[in-house]
RNA sequence: CGCGGGAUGGAGCAGUUGGUAGCUCGUCGGGCUCAUAACCCGAAGGUCGUAGGUUCAAGUCCUACUCCCGCAA
């Protein structure tokens, strides 16, 4: 069971190692994007591919799904960035529900362990495989894997990793599991720390932070969704910054160029912004950028 | 038919109430300099997304189409 781009790299590993996928659950087809097409997700284009028997139930709870579930009589049920599942199904194989994780759990649980990993400036982070219990990235964890954070990594590079690495550590789990030989480690609960689902509002920056913090946060959230700032009244996405040595002497926010490189000031250091794009426009090297803003006259993001 | 922005010399953009295009950068040539992502002089390069229409005249108004993007989900 999964959904985005995350999953795939596990359900090819799975594949390949010729483990028997009696069937594929994904979300429903929803109307995505611009013009509200009709959008297959990663996981389903692939099980298409590879002609696997597909279930998109609407409800998850609904009892011809598990029926549908019980009569395939699994014997494990594995789960890669889904959605939460009720008991009814996750108590259903006999070896029970596994789940990989973007987290050394019990740190970063929750929708967006990567994303936050990165925005608080973690230098390592990891992959965790777990039986699903029936509070959410609480159950008792089969194998870790540290990975570290790489300086200037940003979330998309990252994910990509994680997914791969991610899908190594999901097939020795189920070795151990199938040969019945693993040991099981419980979650230190003092030790946990969340990592919500990310929203619009915490994708915004504060110019009025430390250089720091303002370039984990746009590392964290790049490429995708991407942290913003206004340039009047525009929507202006940062992609990638450097944090300069150079001491901040503007009010936060206001841009400087300096030898045809962009900065902009924060609370501490100036940050030189590499790659930006204005709403409606394309991504951007911050020298187009530069070519086209007017000379001579203060600039400030908000 | 979810809402909206855009398509202008190699790049990023401007272009007023319609009268055949301009800025920053890059490129090429030359100059200055120990030197330069610096500076100075000069040059090349655009049928203004496509197809029609209105007009004496359209990048600039109208219609259709193609492509790109932001929002929302």
């Amino acid at each position: 069971m999964g959904t985005p781009d995350f999953a795939v790299p596990s359900l090819k590993a799975i594949l390949e190692k010729g483990f028997d996928v009696s069937s594929v659950v994904t979300v429903p087809d929803r109307k995505i994007g611009r013009g509200l097409k009709l959008t297959f997700c990663p996981v389903k284009e692939f099980a298409i591919e590879n002609e696997l028997k597909l279930l998109q139930p609407d409800n998850l709870k609904d009892p011809l799904f598990i029926d549908n579930i019980t009569n395939q009589n699994p014997d494990l049920i594995i789960v890669v960035a889904f959605r939460i599942l009720p008991e009814n199904i996750f108590s259903i194989p006999k070896f029970g529900t596994i789940n990989l994780h973007a987290s050394l759990l019990p740190k970063y649980r929750g929708a967006a362990p990567i994303n936050w990993a990165i925005i608080n400036g973690e230098k390592e982070t990891g992959l965790t495989t777990f039986f699903i219990n029936e509070k959410v990235d609480t159950g008792n964890i089969i194998l870790q894997k540290k990975v570290s954070i790489f300086d200037e990594e940003c979330f998309g590079e990252l994910y990509r990793r994680l997914s791969t690495i991610g899908a190594e550590l999901l097939i020795s789990t189920i070795n151990l599991i199938t040969e019945n030989n693993y040991g099981l480690s419980m979650q230190d609960e003092l030790l946990s720390t969340p990592a919500p689902k990310i929203f619009k509002e915490n994708c915004k920056i504060d110019w009025d932070q430390e250089a720091v913090k303002i370039h984990n946060l746009i590392r964290g959230l790049s490429p995708y969704p991407a942290a913003f700032c206004y340039y009047k009244d525009q929507n202006l996405k940062i992609f990638k910054t450097n944090i300069s040595g150079i001491n901040s002497e503007s009010e936060p926010g206001k841009l400087l160029i300096i030898s045809r490189n962009l900065y902009v000031n924060t609370k501490d250091y100036l940050l030189e912004i590499l790659e930006l794009q204005l709403e409606g426009k394309k991504k951007i090297k911050s020298s187009e950028f530069i070519n086209s803003i007017p000379k001579n006259k203060d600039i400030v993001l908000s």
